[in-house]
DNA sequence: CCCGATATTTAACCAAGGTTAAATTAAATG
DNA sequence: CATTTAATTTAACCTTGGTTAAATATCGGG
């Protein structure tokens, strides 16, 4: 078992990896909310235990082994999401911070009935896939919000899950998942959008729209409408 | 808040000064997998924390605000219990070492929803009482098994959660809480007592008999048989 | 009341995970 | 290509919670 502290090393770096090549000493800084010299340190510590290959000066990367801890870290996390916001009646604004602190610690039989209990589930709250127990994971690629055109409607697929204020203002205007979001007006000089959620409408900014992802509108459940074929 | 490992002291010394009027250097140790010389250094934290009062050669005792956060860790400990076996299908066994994990890391919102989905409970699976949020706690002193003798019948009440396997044992024998135990022999040589729980008749050694606690059997519930009035 | 056994504390050290300040490397730019 | 700037690493230090070995205090018995 690792320290909690390499495991949130592990897992940061396993999500910023996604985006750049290569994981800069200050990137971690800033996302560990620690200094560059602290994470230095940390780096050449996760070398020797083969989680990370570390070029000085030139970032790291993880190591299969550090990958399949990483995919670990992010299962726990996601399936307590899911359960405390699915059995506890947690809001999606609050799982994560709660799950922060219980993802470290909850041993595989807790990991293992909390499965089980929710049904082996896909995604958390918010959308984000969830790892198998084999460490498989699919990242889908989904466009944000921000990059719809007027006319356009989509299907809420994921939304970002750093900032509770923003998913509790998502969820007031009834942008949960699953929803469907028809893009009417675009501003691009103040980078706002006006949607329709519903029945309802809403001009949003960059912060919630950066924050949403979609997918091209799904169809209706088939059956619903059999008369119609 | 505190680490793990003041809130795992305090825990311990609550625990301890329950028998004796005065925690020793070493009793804590003992508890606590620890070397006598960690320990005195700690205890100087807690004094310095001010959550017991040390007096050097002579022991430890919890202070009215060690005590409190004592009763803060035991209520989530077995708050956690009994949600992680009512809720989620742990058997008495397993929950006290996932417990003693999360204890530390659940938020508050975490204690009281679990508190108000299990319905504001009074006991854990060990029959051990739930302090309240407040810091209540009554401890009622019970008898062992070990205590009693032959002819009497008793209620278990309470067992000993220290040990996993005198709980698998117990519950294989059907000796689980509110169960009712007739003593039927006494070996007072060997240790042994003959008692019949259900149909079924056990010899049991001290490590069972030391390990249950019993209360005077309990009457019916009352309003079964309302004819006999 | 002293003496030895036992309990306890002190001292020096270690590892993890940080910090700040200084040194060094890489990158960019004229 | 030299030089400046920005990123990174090193060095020295801190805290927490431990360790072992040595010193010291307490206590029970002759």
């Amino acid at each position: 078992m690792h320290s909690a502290a390499v495991e949130d090393y592990v897992k940061t770096i396993y999500k910023l990896q996604a985006q750049a090549e290569t994981v800069s000493t200050s990137a971690l800084a800033e996302r560990t909310g620690t200094t560059a010299a602290g994470v230095t340190k940390m780096l050449k510590h996760l070398a020797q235990l083969n989680l990370v290959s570390y070029t000085p000066y030139h970032g790291v990367r993880l190591s299969p082994m550090g990958e399949k801890i990483a995919l670990e870290v992010i299962r726990h996390h996601r399936l307590l999401e899911l359960y405390l916001a699915q059995a506890m009646g947690y809001s999606w604004d609050q799982v994560d911070a709660e799950a922060e602190k219980l993802e470290h610690v909850i041993s595989e039989e807790f990991e293992a009935r909390i499965d089980t209990l929710l049904g082996h589930p896909r995604a958390c709250p918010h959308g984000d896939p969830i790892p198998g127990p084999d460490g498989t994971l699919v990242e889908e690629h989904l466009r944000t919000l921000s990059e719809c055109q007027p006319g356009e409607v989509v299907a809420i697929a994921r939304v970002k899950d750093t900032d509770a204020a923003v998913l509790r203002s998502l969820s007031a205007r009834g942008m949960t998942l699953e929803a469907a979001v028809t893009i009417l007006d675009r501003d691009d000089v103040d980078h706002l959008l006006t949607v329709e959620v519903g029945d309802r409408r809403h001009v949003i900014g960059q912060a919630l729209a950066t924050s949403v992802f979609v997918s091209p509108r799904r169809m209706e459940p088939p059956g619903k409408e059999e008369n119609s074929c």
